[in-house]
DNA sequence: CCTTGACTCTCCAGTTACTGGAAGGTGTAT
DNA sequence: ATACACCTTCCAGTAACTGGAGAGTCAAGG
C-alpha cells in the first residue's frame, strides 16, 4: 500500500491530479483509513492508471476513458471510438494548417504594408434571404450610379405598390459581365412585375469585409478581398454582393458603409 | 444605432458572445440606454470587430487580441506577436500529428489483437536518483537469477555498513551486452567499496510500462515495449531499467509488479 | 387599450481538467 | 518536544462562452 505522494512519484501524475480522479470516480483509491482519511493505492492498480494515462495521451476526455476503461466493451466498439476520435483529431489537424496558413498571410502583409492590414476579411455563413429584385447589364463605369438609382427605384416602387414589408438593407448581386441585380429583402413573398422578380437569394459560406466611404474607394476594397481569398485557399464560387448597411442616396459619402461579400468555399 | 439583435445578424456572431465582450472590456457596445440598459452599436465599430474576428480566426486569446487592437502598437510589435503564435501553432500541429500517429497504432493493434494491449506504454519523464550499484556481466540467461541476488546482497550489506538509509525500490540497468547495474537509491552518499560504487543514475525521457508476474513474463512486456516505441517514432538512447516495485526473493513471483523503462528520444 | 410575441436586460450555474491556497490533522525523525 | 513533510477538505479561479430563470421593453394586431 502507498500512500498518495509515493503512488504519484512512481506515475508521475500530481497528487492533486490523483484526488481529482478520486474525486471524479475515474480512478478511486484502493483503501480510505476512515480515522485519517488518508488514501491508499495499490500496485494493482498500476494498469489501470498507466491505461487511462495511455488514453489520455491520445486526447481522449475523462468522460471517454472512463466509457473506454469499463471492462465489457467489445474491440469493435474500441475501435468505433478510435475511429471516431481519429477524424476529430484529423479535423483539428487541419484547422491548425489552416490557421498557420493565415497567420502567414498576415504576417507578410505587415512586412509589406508594416502596419495591419485597411481591410478585415472574414469568412461567415450568410442566410438566405427572400427578396425583390431587378437586374440590367451596365454598360461601362460611369454608368453605374444612375442604373442603380433606377434599378432600387423601381424594386421600392414595386415593394410599395404591392405593400411588401422591408427587411434589410439593399444587396446588389454582381452577375458576371457586369449585370447587377439590385435586391432588396421583405419580409413576405409579394407578386413578382415585368421587371421585378421575387427570389430567395441562397445562403452561402462568404467571405466578407466592411469598406466604410463612398464608392470610389471599392476597387481598393475589392483588390484586398480577393488577395485575401487567394491567400488563404480559397476560391470564388459565384457572384459577389454589396450590401449596403448605411447609405442614403442625399447623405454624405463619407458614411455610406458597405459589405462587400463573396461566395467562397476551400480549393 | 442598432440593437443588440440586429448587430448579432450583421456580424453574424451571438448576443451572448456580444454581452460576453462587452462586459470583459474587450468591445463595448457604443452607447447604453439609461432607462432600458439596452445596448446600441454602431457602423463604426464594424472594423474593430472584424479585426478582432480575424486575429480570433488566427487562434489568439481574448486577452492576446485586447492588446493586439490597442492604437499605439508598432508593426515590430505586431510581428512579435504573430511570429509567437506561428511557433505555438506548430508545436500544436506537432502535438497533434503524433496523437494522430499514437491513435493509428493502437487502431492496428485493435485490429491484429481484437481487443486493448496487455501493455500500456506511457512516457514519462523521470527524476535523476542516486544510488549504490555493483555490476556484472551476465553469462547466460539461465544465471541471471543467482548473479543479480549475489549483486544485490552486496549493494544491500554495503549500504547497511555504512548506515545509509534506502530510498526506494531496486533498479537493474542493463548495460550493453548483458552487463546488469544492480542499485539501490539511497538518501545521502556514502563511501564506495570496491565492487560498490556511488553515482546517480541521470534522469530522462522513459518509455515505460508495468509487468505484474514473474520474470517468465519479461520477453513479452519487453517486445511490447520495443514495438511501442518504433511504431511511435521514438528510437532507445541508452540503457534501459528494471524497476523492482514490489518483490521479494521468499515471495510469489505472481505478485512482482516491475516496471521496465527505456530512456527514449523523439526520431 | 390590451395582448401577444419577439427582444432585451441581469444574474447565476455549468462546462473541462485541473491548479493554487488556506486551515487544520497526521506521521516520523531528531 | 518539536520541527517538518505529508495528508485532509473546502473554496476559488482558469477560458470563452452557453443555457436558463425571471423580469422589463417594444411594436404590431385585434
Amino acid at each position: 500500500m502507498l500512500k498518495i505522494g509515493e503512488f504519484s512519484r512512481i506515475v508521475n501524475v500530481p497528487v492533486k491530479t490523483l484526488r481529482y480522479y478520486d474525486e471524479i470516480g475515474l480512478f478511486k483509491s484502493d483503501y480510505i483509513d476512515e480515522q485519517t482519511g488518508y488514501r491508499f493505492y495499490s500496485f494493482e492498480q498500476l494498469p489501470r492508471l498507466n491505461r487511462l494515462l495511455a488514453l489520455k495521451d491520445l486526447g481522449l476526455s475523462l468522460s471517454q476513458i472512463d466509457q473506454m476503461l469499463q471492462e465489457d466493451l467489445s474491440a469493435d466498439q474500441l475501435r468505433g471510438m478510435l475511429l471516431l476520435k481519429q477524424a476529430e483529431l484529423e479535423d483539428v489537424a487541419r484547422d491548425i494548417r489552416e490557421r498557420i496558413a493565415r497567420v502567414d498571410a498576415r504576417l507578410s502583409l505587415i512586412e509589406t504594408e508594416d502596419k495591419m492590414p485597411d481591410y478585415e476579411v472574414v469568412i461567415k455563413t450568410v442566410d438566405p434571404v427572400l427578396v425583390a429584385s431587378s437586374q440590367e447589364a451596365i454598360p461601362d463605369y460611369e454608368t453605374i450610379g444612375p442604373v442603380m438609382g433606377r434599378l432600387y427605384n423601381g424594386v421600392v416602387a414595386h415593394i410599395v405598390k404591392h405593400k411588401g414589408q422591408f427587411a434589410g438593407p439593399g444587396i446588389t448581386v454582381w452577375h458576371e459581365n457586369l449585370k447587377a441585380e439590385a435586391s432588396l429583402p421583405i419580409k413576405k413573398t409579394i407578386p413578382e412585375g415585368d421587371d421585378v422578380k421575387i427570389r430567395e437569394l441562397p445562403g452561402d459560406q462568404m467571405a466578407c469585409l466592411v469598406h466604410h466611404g463612398g464608392f470610389e474607394g471599392f476597387p481598393r476594397a475589392y483588390q484586398a478581398g480577393v488577395q485575401w481569398i487567394e491567400a488563404n485557399g480559397y476560391e470564388i464560387t459565384g457572384p459577389n454582393r454589396e450590401v449596403y448597411l448605411q447609405f442614403r442616396p442625399d447623405g454624405d459619402p463619407k458614411d455610406y458603409v458597405t459589405e462587400i461579400q463573396f461566395p467562397v468555399a476551400k480549393v
